[in-house]
DNA sequence: CTGAAAGCGCTTACAG
DNA sequence: CTGAAAGCGCTTACAG
């Protein structure tokens, strides 16, 4: 017989059927299911979680009711109960980014072989949305949160820390608290890219990076500014460029720093965005300019000529971050620990280019 | 007075300091606030959920409260009371897809702007997967689901519609089940592609596409049969290649159908990854070989020649099926309706190559 | 093997 | 303006 057909037999005295959507519609509870089997809601419970204890009769009856009712267990009440949602929070820039794609993706797959889903948000670099985002995921008492930071102020999460959300951030380090932290090697990586280009020949260099105020924008002009003074290179401010990575202001900043008397001669770009836009706007040129960007592209060794990267491991930041989250969670106190991935430079064509008389 | 002073005012008889992170840790309540302010459970809520009733002295009391203990309002109780959860459910094939990235985050704002969390899977095109992911979702009690299908039987949701949870299916339609869903034309996508190619003097045209039991794989398929008739040209099977879209089974495809004594002059690619491989194999062949892509690609108009496409809004996918999603929440009735939208050509090179002798 | 009672942390429906 | 009681749908801790 139909599930359907059996509806009628909920007991009357719950939800009417009204049409707009209160009590989850209309669902059986553990109580019609025992109600059905004539059993007490314990047993119930008992087959519903594979509990040892239940005869062979007795589940088979349950297990009967449940189909007929068509119940599935509200995992809601049982997490208030337990104490543990079985959920972690990953709050990050934007979804949209492919940079951040497979960091999701190795979030959840770690959060999926320890049973957990993941709940996701974006906070468009804005600091504020970060904290909306992060304290409603509390509220819903996520058991941990994976962070990529938009603000540099995250005291807002003390006493969630302290209540035992496990914290880890990712790809920028926490603001003001002492938290763990998964980056890559900004520093390092954006160092070897300009000294890369200074091996081949250039001085005056270009870097096109990221808004000042996000850590990775600060550590890689740090990496751009050691190399050149490694090299004996003085810098030119008109060479450095820091800022919002719209299409508009990069080009703007692209094109000055190759116009005049004095142009560089090869551009080291600060992320995926700003290379994009540098890439297209080295494409009208008519003299070739060397580059190196920050975060690998699809398709970068297809372009003539290809597009020399310091690549990061996007999964690997997002795994690493995760399997940090879960040991907290396991009880073992850990003392906040910063965790710096390496990233490697990929050679294409781009950054071999030499300077153009 | 610094918060963490005030930890031990807590009630002594509520969970005690094991480290093992039991019941959230150890979260002051509504009950713990009110026994602080002296005032009663309901006033706290009150306070909590900004309703009227409660004079500014009560309030003050409330809040110091609430301050001094850390309190947080748990939503996962809220949420078992009230019914709704504010949550929806996403159920794609792999967040790390470039695809599903915007799609993702158009779902994303949607469910922001209703004040709605999004929760997150990927079900790697396995069809189990896909089940385990989305009754979980259900077993959260998410107000409504996003899918995109990796199975083709979708019965195991009746249950579940029936019971309230909205549900949309985005990019491939459901299978046995009646349900909303938000589609790319890919039948007249492939068509406009293939014919365009037909259109530059190609008879002879590859196809390469996804696994077969892909909907929108079928229909493309069906896309490029229909526009190689409507030119009156029999199709020949060796033109045609449908499977797994890993790099290496494709290029042996798109090796196949290139070589001998009567290779094919034009390819259409069924989607993104395909797009990207065949790329790779044209790149390295003497000859030029025409090329239309299901897909648009980030740099496909930086190679040489530019690759032309048949692009879909995946954000436009996404907002729609997430629109649709919460205007069945409203609680007005809809029946089930497949909203198709369109796809546009883009012309930048590979598609306009004319046939090679 | 089985189940009644209490409780998780809130909101609802009342009563004062 | 304020609050005590009941209840959301489960699990826990017992007792039989």
């Amino acid at each position: 017989m139909p599930e359907t057909a059996r509806r009628e037999d909920r007991p009357a005295d719950r939800a009417p059927d009204r049409a707009s959507g209160t009590r989850y519609g209309n669902r059986p509870t553990m109580k019609d299911v025992a109600a059905r089997a004539g059993v007490g809601l314990k047993t119930v419970s008992r087959v519903v979680n594979g509990e040892p204890g239940v005869t062979a009769d007795t589940e088979r009856r349950v297990q009967e009711a449940i189909e007929a009712l068509g119940f599935r267990r509200n995992d809601s009440a049982r997490v208030l109960r337990k104490g543990r949602t079985a959920s972690i929070g990953l709050v990050l820039e934007d979804l949209a980014d492919p940079f951040y794609g497979p960091l999701s993706r190795a979030v959840e797959e770690v959060a999926r072989a320890h049973g957990a889903l993941l709940i996701n948000g974006s906070s468009a670099e804005d600091p504020d949305r970060e904290q909306e985002l992060a304290l409603a995921l509390c509220a819903r008492r996520v058991d941990g949160l994976v962070i990529i930071p938009a603000g540099d102020d995250h005291r807002y999460l003390e006493p969630e820390i302290k209540a035992g959300v496990a914290t880890v951030f990712v790809d920028r380090p926490a603001g003001r608290i002492d938290a763990d932290v998964v980056l890559s090697d900004n520093f390092g990586g954006a160092r070897d890219g300009v000294a890369h280009l200074i091996a081949h020949g250039h001085r005056r260099i270009g870097f096109i990076g990221d808004m000042p105020r996000i850590h990775t924008a600060i550590e890689r002009l740090r990496g751009y500014r050691a190399a050149m003074e490694d090299a004996g290179i003085a810098v030119e401010d008109s060479w450095m460029s820091l800022g919002v990575t719209d299409p508009e202001r990069v080009r703007r900043a692209a094109e000055e720093m190759l116009s005049g008397p004095d142009p560089v001669t090869a551009v080291f770009t600060g992320n995926n965005r700003v290379t994009v836009t540098v890439i297209r706007v080295l494409a009208g040129l008519p003299r070739p300019v060397a580059l190196v960007g920050f975060d690998d592209l699809e398709l970068a060794d297809l372009l003539q000529p290809g597009v020399t990267v310091v690549a990061q491991d996007a999964a690997a930041l997002g795994r690493t971050a995760a399997e940090r989250l879960f040991r907290q969670l396991d009880g073992t106190h850990l003392s906040p620990e910063r965790i710096e991935l390496p990233t490697r430079l990929v050679q294409r064509g781009s950054g071999e280019v030499p300077p153009s008389a």
